[in-house]
DNA sequence: GAAATAGTGTCTGTAAGACATTATAGG
DNA sequence: CCTATAATGTCTTACAGACACTATTTC
């Protein structure tokens, strides 16, 4: 054991997750208001400590949290970035491991409880911490990643038409995509498939319904959309 | 204050760096030979707790860890992954905020030290802790970031010939790659500019050297190579 | 000139962008 | 019929892959 592990006692460990929704065309950040110092009453994302007796892990840390704070479950969690300074937090050292969950505004709706804020990702106040910074990481992730990934369709619920889920690629690169080459590129990629039925939105032909595949892994491509 | 902070109390925090390098046209990484329990005698990476009186944040303690315990200055580090579970530490749950860096083989020998050792990256013995995992994706985010990034210039010193470059990424990325389209690719992109001098291998035409122009920022591009 | 690698030019095939056309629902 | 969106077909353009050709060095 080292001689200076005393000093590593005083380090915090934390998880935070930034639960993104799009509502109404624009990107949601899921915010709760802080009971405790510091910064109470302040608006912050859902976080933590880690309970080791409890978590096997730091992403089962986060789903814990997620669930015990805002009952959400979220069909997409990934580890985002970890931000560990002497900085970020009054009270000292402080780490947190940072996730971003993707949930599709229904789902989000269903748990009813209103113990949590959405607002504007892009528009946010000044929040608790760092948690502004983890937010423009977060969105710089999905966006990034969407570009090249099936990622989006975690923003979906789980049947969609096509014209839904393009619409769901350009909010969240902020780009107008071609309805032909995208439909082309998702019959070459193939991650989604036909479900039976259809939804019809106006006085015009329904649009067939879709989901993703089986086989629920993240589909990576080589080009861009 | 939480009640349970006493149990947060438990976690130790640590960096790990996984430092990678082109020698022989096989990428290597640096390993360390462990003083203490546990796993003393084994083979594992660079690491170290972060000291919070010392540290500004995770990165400086990178940096720092891999100073004092190789004596190396990275020219690019970047943050890969934090593991943290119950089951990485015989000694109980742990953090590892763990980082990957690139440095040419030249500036390696430079340091003149063999306090560590170089393997293959590919063909590794079992290392302590989670090391070979923490390897393993450090290899999968350097593959994938160099199809799209300048990064493998990183693992070349400040001079190099584009065939030198090419080289690289073949390596990195394990594909071949046509002279005429990197070469194409490369001025599109613009991030290496000539600068003066060339370098003869044998009894032909000499090659231009390049380096990375002065913005020194990774560039990333839409499309792989 | 021969040999070897540096560096450039040209053709081709593939895939994305632009846009037109057909399909199917309700009124 | 008209309107609105779904769904598909076709033409064009951009770019990567393949490969040939020229350039420059030592012997």
């Amino acid at each position: 054991m080292p001689a200076n592990l005393s000093a590593t006692r005083q380090i915090v460990v934390t998880v935070d997750v930034v639960l993104l929704t799009l509502r109404d065309g624009r990107l949601q950040v899921l915010l709760m208001r802080r009971e405790n110092d510091p910064f109470a009453g302040q608006l912050a994302l859902p976080g933590g400590y880690i309970h080791p007796q409890q978590d096997d892990d730091a992403g089962a840390a986060a789903r814990r949290v997620l669930a015990d704070k805002t009952r959400v479950r979220a069909p997409y969690l990934e580890q985002l970035y970890t931000y560990a300074s002497g900085a970020r937090d009054p009270r000292g050292w402080s780490v947190s491991i940072a996730f971003y969950a993707l949930v599709s505004e229904q789902a989000l709706r269903r748990t009813g409880r209103e113990v949590f804020e959405l607002l504007d990702a892009d528009a946010l106040p000044h929040l608790s911490f760092d948690h502004n910074r983890i937010i423009e990481t977060a969105l710089d992730r999905l966006r990034n990643k969407s570009a090249y990934s099936s990622l989006p369709c975690y923003l979906l619920p789980d049947r969609f038409t096509l014209t839904e889920l393009q619409q769901t690629y350009e909010q969240v690169m902020g780009v107008p995509l071609e309805k032909s080459a995208f439909r082309r590129k998702l019959a070459d990629l193939g991650f989604v498939e036909p479900v039976p039925g259809a939804r019809q939105t106006g006085q015009h032909r329904p649009a067939q319904l879709y989901s993703l595949k089986a086989g629920a892994r993240l589909a990576v491509f080589e080009r861009p959309f």
